[in-house]
DNA sequence: GCCCCCTTCTAATTTTGATTAGAATACCGA
DNA sequence: TCGGTATTCTAATCAAAATTAGAAGGGGGC
């Protein structure tokens, strides 16, 4: 919302004060995604090597912290999304500008981006306004993942006879809730699980002779 | 964990005191669904036609509460999947089997049971020592189902290369997911989206020759 | 009708955590 | 080094919600 560093395009070095809210943020983000919304503003602020009362000099309080975190999680999947697709080459077919873009999100939530995680885990408890203002961001970064959905059906690529928004929210919950189970330090890797989850998606789980 | 009605044999008909604690179970999952772990015991209390103070006659407090909601969540969705087992022909292939689990499942999520429902919105953020519990009995389940699709696997009506266990988690995830933005009010039924994760799981998104 | 105990209520009390105010400290430019 | 502003700390204060204690209500058995 206030200060995104990834929006704005000058590289002036950030000052201290500057330096600290990142470093709060980065501190929201940790904590939230591991401790869900009830994380409490001292944890936070421990994390970041500060007494709680001095989040207050930086944010106007819990709710301004809970929404820019909000903000950056979208903002921040989108972002990989889009260099994903930046990246192929122009000849590349729908179904692979699909797939590139559902294992970058995916990248995003399983590896190690705090704010993408936290995200899924505190969204649903924000309170009203905050969440109605980052529905509005959501239902664009949907929006655009839709026309990936809507090409790869017109080219043939994808069946037509899908329902295009539900099957995308599907998938977006199999990869939001892995926030909840899958453990880094377990014998899958991030990739592991991506890659399971596109074979299934666009496979299916039966043999194809 | 207490008492379970759907788990005792007989049917005495319940006490009052056993009816009032039933109430305020099912008015806590309806709570808890709706305004996920955050809900205050008040509300709880005030669905079930109570003041707050009155809960501590049935239970020792918010989170044996908790515990029990999860707890019943796993069981309720649990029980739904072998009841619908149960329900299908001995002839039944492998794959119709775990095709049936799913959508009952689903169906318990998606619809009017609040229990599991509340469960989703709920688990990650209980205490410790409750989620603890509730993971043992998670596990059971979740192998329960793991035989399932080992069976399929291992008649070849499943592909062979998959991570059942990732899968599953995957496949859990899309249905779980949907506590966060199915609306039983819009245009999709619940069983439209069951029909929609059915086909993408097993058939996959592009189209089969 | 009366008594007793089960159940619920009301009205504290406690706990927890967010927020604020003002004191202390750190940093930067002159 | 000095003065002043920027940043952080400490120590209240406030508010919300859980929990507890004891009073009140109500219904069934005598």
């Amino acid at each position: 919302m206030t200060s995104d560093p990834q929006a704005m395009d000058d590289d002036r070095p950030l000052t201290k004060s500057e330096l600290t809210r990142e470093r709060i943020l980065d501190s929201a983000a940790k904590v939230f995604r591991r401790q869900g919304y009830s994380a409490k503003l001292s944890d936070i602020a421990a994390e970041a090597g500060l007494q709680a009362g001095s989040l207050y000099y930086h944010f106007d309080g819990r709710e301004a912290l809970v929404a820019e975190v909000l903000h950056r999680g979208t903002a921040m999947a989108w972002a990989r999304v889009r260099k994903a697709l930046a990246a192929l080459d122009d000849e590349a077919s729908d179904i692979d500008r699909l797939r590139t873009a559902l294992a970058a999100h995916a990248a995003a939530v399983l590896e190690r981006d705090d704010y993408p995680a936290a995200h899924n885990r505190i969204f649903s408890m924000a309170p009203d306004e905050v969440r109605r203002t980052e529905i509005a961001h959501q239902k664009a970064y949907g929006d655009d993942l839709h026309r990936l959905f809507e090409a790869a059906i017109a080219s043939g690529e994808l069946r037509d006879d899908i329902d295009a928004p539900a099957v995308r929210m599907l998938l977006f919950g199999a990869m939001n809730w892995t926030s909840e189970w899958f453990d880094p330090s377990g014998h899958r890797s991030a990739a592991d699980i991506t890659d399971q989850l596109i074979t299934m998606a666009f496979d299916g789980l039966r043999p194809r002779d």
